[in-house]
DNA sequence: CTTATTTACATCGTACACGATATTAACGCT
DNA sequence: AGCGTTAATATCGTGTACGATGTAAATAAG
């Protein structure tokens, strides 16, 4: 069943999506962080908001969201278990009641040194190099902004 | 464009994440997708297998989950629900009755000409020629492969 | 000062993903 | 035939995603 020419010429519905293509190295890299990431105790999407609260710490939800593209419904349990987790708190803004801000821990500072390879062990996952990956990541942005603005405009 | 005044040198992490614009490529995708398929009362992966579906039926359980790259524990619970949206009828194999055998209904099939429309405004919506996309997706399996490969094998 | 609107989060419901485990049928071996 | 192993699904628990809605604080309008 698995003989190539044994089916209708076009048989196969994913062999011309790309969508598909990118949702698979999406997933790829996923499989590569997991473990990675899993003596951190972090899964991906908290490793990407603690990227950014190891660059800048306080930031509020809204501030976090902007810069994973995530909105409060998906940020608010991710960040509660960071707190959980002791790495982060959350705090009324006095200055604006409305805004929560997140906060870095010193167990979560510990944890940047821990986290420091990752990023490391990715690159040199893809096999691909700087320029290369540059290049692609353009593409990719191309490519996304060229399907969002095809969508409907708020 | 690489330089537009930011508030920090090299603040933002998520500037060098190849896999966040895989993500948000994928992502917009999703975007695009949405609405295309919300009248025919699917979402986009249900959309995947009903692809395949209509390629090929019936189809067991497995083979559904190689094509799509998902396994029992997710395709389970989708196929249940494009079984109660009456698209797809679900019984054992009586040959081997391990197998869980997938098939379209009439319903399914009717619906398969609505959705013809649907990968044309898709490729539009990427504003790529078809031979741009093929490379690039080419691009994307290769990096797929190599990821994969360099974590843990089985 | 009051009311209306906007903003920032939170909550809820649905639908994936996926690791781990359970279940049952088919298969291999003695 | 009996039995351990494998294979095909299913179930369970956790963690995202995201549309829709709720809530309270800040701000704008009157």
């Amino acid at each position: 069943m698995t003989d190539p020419k044994d089916k209708s010429p076009q048989s196969d519905p994913m062999e011309q999506m790309l969508c598909f293509d990118l949702y698979a190295a999406s997933q790829a890299f996923t499989r590569v962080y997991s473990p990675l990431l899993a003596p951190l105790g972090l899964t991906y999407p908290q490793y990407l908001v603690m990227l950014n609260l190891w660059s800048e710490s306080p930031l509020s939800v809204g501030e976090i969201g902007q810069r994973v593209s995530l909105e409060s419904n998906t940020l608010t349990p991710l960040i509660k278990r960071l707190q959980d987790a002791g790495l982060v708190t959350r705090n009324r803004d006095p200055k604006d009641e409305r805004r929560v801000v997140v906060a870095l821990t010193d167990k979560a500072r510990a944890l940047e040194a821990q986290a420091r390879h990752v990023p490391t062990c990715i690159s040199e996952a893809t096999g691909m190099s700087l320029n290369e990956l540059t290049r692609l990541q353009k593409e990719l942005r191309g490519l996304t902004k060229a399907m969002l603005s095809s969508s409907v405009k708020p």
